[in-house]
DNA sequence: TCCATTCACTATCATCAACGTAGTGAGATC
DNA sequence: GATCTCACTACGTTGATGATAGTGAATGGA
């Protein structure tokens, strides 16, 4: 792809020109629904991204102000991604996009009273998505995910 | 782009492999937004697509079921492109990423009334834009648009 | 203090899609 | 029948991606 940004200030297009590739979201998803925050976490991912264009696209969504890069304080070797406000901005995007594939493709991976779960109260799931993303948690992956949260409410039990 | 497909079954994979491109969701954008439905009339946005680069994406969009290719019976020389129902089912994501654009890009062309209107019932107004579309209009051109009948509602006055 | 391991990248190169411009053939219009 | 319009196609250049190997700093254990 020639990436030629600032095609124009059309929103879809500016849009695109942020995420509009085959990576930048798949990092996001990575984040949100599974709890990935490392490069080799990233690597690791089903899609085989080569590392050097992780490495260019981990580098531009910071730069985009999409992501968090920081350096991690107990191992001078890892860095930390995580979402800034802008970049929790993008998971009503992902929940669409996952609504759409999951009506599309027969073989979706994406569970069924997952997307049922979505699509019943859009406005309550985003902003709980929103709220763990941003302390840390993810949607399926870890004690406090989403998923946990829902079969398990609050503190109760 | 290598544009790899079948990486994975990933709602959000599937998704980008469908439209995670810098033209597909423009050509669908320029359906959606402006009423355009030919070759020349995608040709002449404001993005400058390359001709090549515009009929594979019509071709792709076409195998993909997301766009419905007709000759026109009027002139055998022009070609209508409409959007199917998996392809109108791409307008909430398109919602979305206007949201968000509009949102972070200072400079959006996006008109801040339109916006805070999706925003402020976003459900119905996604099915208001569905039925326009599917009936041949569109969200600002042409007299039957969206914002035509928001101003102006139903047939009264 | 070594040494193996882990981490986040970088290097390299072939491949393939996008860019930009020019051109083509079928059909409409005058 | 000459011109114009339409939907494309051709083609050389550019640049991002794909795949694999390698680097340097930091950690952990012996």
């Amino acid at each position: 792809m020639r990436r030629t940004t600032g095609k124009s200030h059309c929103p879809i297009n500016f849009g695109l020109e942020a995420f509009g590739d085959p990576w930048a979201l798949l990092v996001v998803r990575d984040i949100v629904y599974f709890g990935k925050h490392t490069f080799k976490e990233f690597l690791a991912s089903e899609e085989a991204v080569a590392p050097s264009v992780l490495a260019a696209r981990l580098a531009r969504l910071d730069a985009d102000g999409i992501l968090d890069r920081t350096p991690d304080p107990t191992d001078a070797r890892r860095v930390v991604y995580n979402l800034t406000e802008a970049g929790l901005g993008l998971i009503p995007i992902l929940l669409e996009i996952a609504n759409w594939s999951a009506s599309i493709d027969p073989e979706t991976d994406a569970p069924p009273e997952w997307i049922a779960a979505v699509r019943r109260d859009e406005t309550t799931m985003t902003d709980l998505i929103v709220r763990t993303v941003r302390n840390g948690g993810s949607i399926f992956v870890g004690a406090d995910s989403v998923v946990a949260s829902l079969t398990q409410p609050a503190t109760t039990q």
